[in-house]
DNA sequence: TCTAAGGGTTTGATCGATCTAAAAGCTGTG
DNA sequence: CACAGCTTTTAGATCGATCAAACCCTTAGA
């Protein structure tokens, strides 16, 4: 194990003192030329890093962000695709990511109180906002930097940053998709209504054809599993729609069993595997977006924004003979 | 924000030194029933958390386990299970997850470096091993502690300790079950030759079939997607295969276009989607053991164990009409 | 009675970086 | 040549915990 390089031995062996090397690290616009050079050459040289812990004694801050890892649930989860490339944009902004486990909503908070106590991590994503959702008041009660990977539903007003993929844009485009096939009646299949995702995904597709003067009415809600999707499609279809856009690929994968014409959410593996047509979220972009969003809150610069990305519909022809 | 709570504060409030408060929480057996208690109401009371920062500076120990989150590839990955598992479990032992990318071999290793001057985790998880694998050894030789999620292949004699799935296992309890069934005729779908986790998985079945006389010529290798995996079960059903084990979900899932009897491996949403009978891994046990031998290293318990998990047959009907 | 041996608790130093405040180096001007 | 007005560099103090060693007190043995 190679014995640690601090910033002393770095002083040493550049000829400055010990906050010269600190300020050619951080506020290199103080030193001439010449120390920097020198300096910069003993870091290298040394192989010296900054200590995370005790830069974080003194300054406070620790350069973590916080996430909560999901659960992965009935669905085919996109969350580690998120994570990954949250995870890439923290590390470009020079910030790690530290996970959390939690089971509901009150354990998450506790989880993040004692965080914070211990840790202090910079800032917090939360992933997975919902209706009422009391993790994004907490810590705005207290001031805490965080950003929310998911609108705020339900409480449009609040002053927090977010990011999220505007899902009715999706399924809109999916509708239109299906339109310009020769579809007239089209169905969709979602979840139960009350959870501000499946809603927003189906209103885009019944905007859709209410601005084409076309039916609405083929729509019936499921728990989002495979099973109950099939079964779905078969009294959708029977009440005569010729295509189908669903609240996601695990439902979609479902209907597929009944009829080839299906658009799905979320561009799963599963939707590249079995020819699906599926609406795919940008998450790499999305975490860049909230990585920018919490950084930027925590060097000070203005508060509250939010970002609102489009999914694309990635078309595919169903492979099956 | 609430101001933060110091170890002096609460040797204040429990009219104590500081480090009497210290013992009580890092070596309550040298403190007197009396003040022990007395200092976990002060602590109670007024909140206190050991600040991580400070104690690693004295200490040297982050109590954070380092990890890097996979890409998902063309599969359905099950990594994120593994991670809920991990954190999970390290959380339980009193460590936290760090996340790193990296995109391969060298850059991990880098990161890894980097990451040991900075943060310096206490340990590391190494995941997908794989044979010539130049990170174990990079940090066998600086006789850091971690731990590999699978087998060193191709180095069976490596000290460090490892978790694995017994892939052969599984391939095994799937032909049996489909010998169960009445198929005399099985074949397997595999990935090209050479990867570890791979040929592992082919030697279950073949060993199997081979134990009862029958032939094992029935196999094809691709490159784990669906549409190839479609492919080989035309072929292998045109020689005569009855059914097909399957290297993976994916290929599974391509392979069940063509004929009924296929097992899969992962157990991935996927195939509780479709009905897939599959392999599952015991992806939270295995998160565990990695935690548990790796805190057992940190403290001082011996070295080099490893565990080898079996994976359990999830048997389905395809529900497919 | 005096010393030794511990149990229980406290004091001071320390980990490695950054903050603050002030010293030292320049430059140019009167 | 001194000095104001900069720029550049430095010397302590500090963040919050733990280590090492000292200290106090009680009890036991000589």
């Amino acid at each position: 194990m190679a014995e640690k390089v601090t910033i002393a031995d770095v002083a040493r062996h550049a000829n400055v003192s010990r906050q010269t090397v600190s300020n050619v690290l951080n506020s290199p616009e103080v030193v001439k030329e010449g120390t920097r050079q020198r300096v910069l050459a003993a870091v290298e040289t040394l192989g010296y890093r900054v200590s995370a812990a005790a830069r974080q004694m003194r300054t406070g801050r620790s350069r973590l962000l916080a996430v909560r890892i999901e659960t992965t649930q009935d669905g085919m989860n996109v969350f580690d695709r998120f994570l990954h490339g949250l995870t890439e944009s923290a590390a470009r902004s020079g910030y790690r990511v530290l996970l959390y486990a939690a089971g509901d909503d009150r354990a998450e908070i506790a989880t993040i109180d004692q965080l914070l106590g211990e840790f202090e991590p910079d800032g917090f994503v939360l992933t997975s906002t919902h209706h009422g959702d009391p993790r994004a008041s907490w810590l705005a009660e207290r001031d805490l930097p965080f950003v929310t990977f998911g609108r705020p539903w339900g409480a449009p007003a609040a002053g927090h940053p977010w990011v999220d993929v505007d899902g009715a844009a999706g399924t809109e485009s999916a509708t239109r998709h299906l339109l310009g096939e020769g579809h007239r009646r089209i169905g969709f299949i979602g979840w139960e209504a009350g959870s501000g995702v499946g809603d927003d995904r189906k209103a885009g597709w019944s905007r859709t054809l209410a601005a084409e003067g076309l039916d609405a009415g083929l729509t019936l809600e499921t728990d989002g599993s495979s099973a109950q999707g099939q079964a779905a499609a078969r009294e959708l279809t029977g009440r005569g729609a010729t295509a189908l856009v669903c609240v996601s690929d695990s439902v979609a994968l479902g209907a597929l069993q009944v009829l080839p014409a299906v658009v799905g959410f979320d561009d799963t593996p599963v939707a590249a595997a079995v020819g699906l047509t599926s609406l795919g979220q940008p998450l790499a972009e999305a975490a860049a977006h909230c990585v920018d969003l919490l950084t930027g809150r925590l060097s000070g610069r203005p508060a509250a924004a939010h970002v609102l990305l489009t999914p694309s519909l990635v078309i595919r022809k169903e492979p099956r003979s």
